[in-house]
DNA sequence: CATGAATGAGATTTCATTCAT
DNA sequence: TATGAATGAAATCTCATTCAT
């Protein structure tokens, strides 16, 4: 008869009647990261995050302290799913270009298939990265990718396949900016350009430019 | 010791009384485009737009429309004022390599002084384009830039400085990202690298890089 | 470039280069009657009425003093307009029943052909008819429609056409009635009968009904 | 994000201590009814609504969503409130003429008592039923008394009582207007015939009144 | 006579968070 | 553990009116 309530969370409960702490948490983790990576942090509503879970909005501050301790929990989540991924590249039975080929599609796959991950860093770098800098365990999460470039380059050097005193730092900030700005500003260079390029096999062919440029630069000079 | 205080009423009007209407506008703007890239659109606040521009609040919506309208113009004035310095390049006038050699410069060089133009880019992105989508002039300011590298591109083919069939929206897209990249998110990157990468002569040596990387990937296969 | 300003009222100086008072005067009237009419009294936007009439705001308050001012003589120039089409029926010529039929349908047609003077009566109810009992001359207005309607019925009774003993006002409130009604709220009937009350061949039907309910109600008992 | 909140109000706040929502709800709805058809939609006051309720103003925006989402309820519910009304008269018990006097008398009486009720379709006629067309129940709620005036003409008209092919749409109209026209333009035409229509011993008078034109009316010529 | 920029007051709406149950 | 109604603060936006030119 009169206008129905708007956001109504009724069906949020036959979900929750369970009384399972671990899949309510686990619910407003997954709901939070797919609000806060869609919107950003100052964007993202607390309200939506609850009935994106069907979780009581009580419940986020009960699991999350607060707004600011659900988006930490989020970014340390979405950072730890990374370190699993680098693992199996086994670059080192490779040739040094084609080990490199290796990690530079690694890297943009990556990209493509965890647009979250590129949005909380987005989101983080407009924070000044403040949450990062508090987390410990964070530092030392890209050492390993460092650590494989470095042999790579070495192995490439000795063999006169590559330039020999590149910044495996420097390298690693490249290959991933040729993927990252791609992925994170597509919808403006798509605008300004007038080109989809978010089709797949824009992306495929963009991946293989990557691939060029960077193994380009490590060719010697002859 | 401490910050300034902030304006009086007193001389907030006294700005205005001149009615100087472009100014009161530009004004607004300059203020709009500190605040916005400073906080983002959604952290943005109307209140300390017009505070900073020494305006009546109401004058925002005068001038812009709503808060929206006033983004919409901060991107188009953005965007307009890197395409227009790309245009006093003259790199007709060098030589291929040492036109592009200036066009990545100019480009990286532009990053490092407008910081707030990677902000809005990055805020622009979040919300998947959807304002500039609206806007009917963004196609066109860029049609310069990419006629530019296109004829650089063409120059250095047929003299054989450069490898052939260069897409040259591909092209620029390299050039921005690997100084976009690092500049937008030096706060991360700084933090898991433990190395400040904001520091002058570091922000040096990444131009030199960059232009490496691009012409690198440029130079033909023997 | 940047989005342009809304409301320009820049197409207004052509009109108004001219310095007619007498035109700048009747323009704010016609287009405050518009907009009073379409949105009611608070909902009327001042802006809105200077950009109709295409003349500076500030001329509203020169001409009419302020937004009630501007009502007021809306109100009463609607009224005013209504004297001279009621000269002319020349009710005496016909009899009785013609007589009668043709002012019912007078009535009804002019609140067809006049939605800004049913508009007007409907705000001013609202407002409790305060505007109208403070003007002297609006009280001598209905005077010779009801003369009128009393000679009619007089004669009518005389020759047993009419029943006797009709209250004259009684009887113009009701033809008034059927009418006014129907227009005034036809939007509202329209939308829960779900059908088009303001079809002309509608209009038409309506106003046969009304002259057969009067008629109708005139006619003597036998 | 976590602004320090200042002392509360705390008789404000003990009304709602009950936290029954169907209360709180109905003292809304109540206080909308009450303010929107005092001074119509445009000039009705969030605050005030709130005030009137005894409820914090957010709580408008939880049970309602906005201003016209509240206003659009009031309306549903003060058109429902006529119609549940009019299926209580059991006209099929009486002969036709004294059901027909019956719902003129019941309907005229309901517009004395309910001038809200009338308010609110003026307010919703000077918007052009906007609101209303997007009510999903509307139309069905009326079903019933277009059924009813019906039933009723066909038996009046299957015992001569009443002329044959008479369209009840356009009857209910008329009965309608006979009432609803006096009561809303009670003011302007009590100033403009000089004399008191809100008159109990007045209103009377114009009840006998519509009953018999409506009956005059539907009178079969002989 | 005419312009339209500028204003203060106040309106609607949004938001993260807390409270009673 | 869980609910969702309730809240204070502050945000965006609107409006009739005035002021300098």
């Amino acid at each position: 008869m009169e206008g129905s309530r708007p956001k109504s969370q009724v069906n949020a409960r036959a979900v929750n009647l369970t009384r399972d702490p671990e899949r309510t948490r686990a619910a407003i983790l997954r709901a939070a990261t797919a609000e806060i990576t869609a919107k950003g942090l100052t964007g993202a509503r607390v309200d939506a995050i609850a009935e994106r879970a069907g979780v009581n909005k009580r419940m986020l501050y009960h699991y999350f302290g607060d707004k600011q301790g659900l988006y930490l929990a989020v970014l340390e989540h979405t950072y730890a799913a990374i370190r699993n991924a680098e693992i199996g590249l086994n670059l080192d039975e490779l040739d040094p270009a084609a080990g490199m080929r290796k990690l530079v599609l690694f890297t943009w796959q990556y990209f493509i298939d965890h647009p979250e991950f590129l949005s909380l860093l987005v989101t983080e770098n407009m924070n000044r990265a403040s949450y990062l800098k508090t987390s410990k365990q964070i530092r030392t999460l890209h050492a390993p990718l460092v650590g494989m470039i470095k042999v790579l380059l070495k192995r490439g050097a000795a063999e006169k396949t590559f330039r020999s005193s590149v910044d495996p730092i420097e390298l690693y900030i490249s290959i991933a900016a040729l993927g990252f700005f791609y992925m994170s500003n597509r919808h403006t260079l798509s605008t300004i350009f007038g080109e989809n390029l978010s089709a797949p096999d824009r992306l495929a062919r963009r991946g293989e430019h990557i691939v060029e440029v960077i193994l380009g630069y490590l060719k010697p000079s002859e």
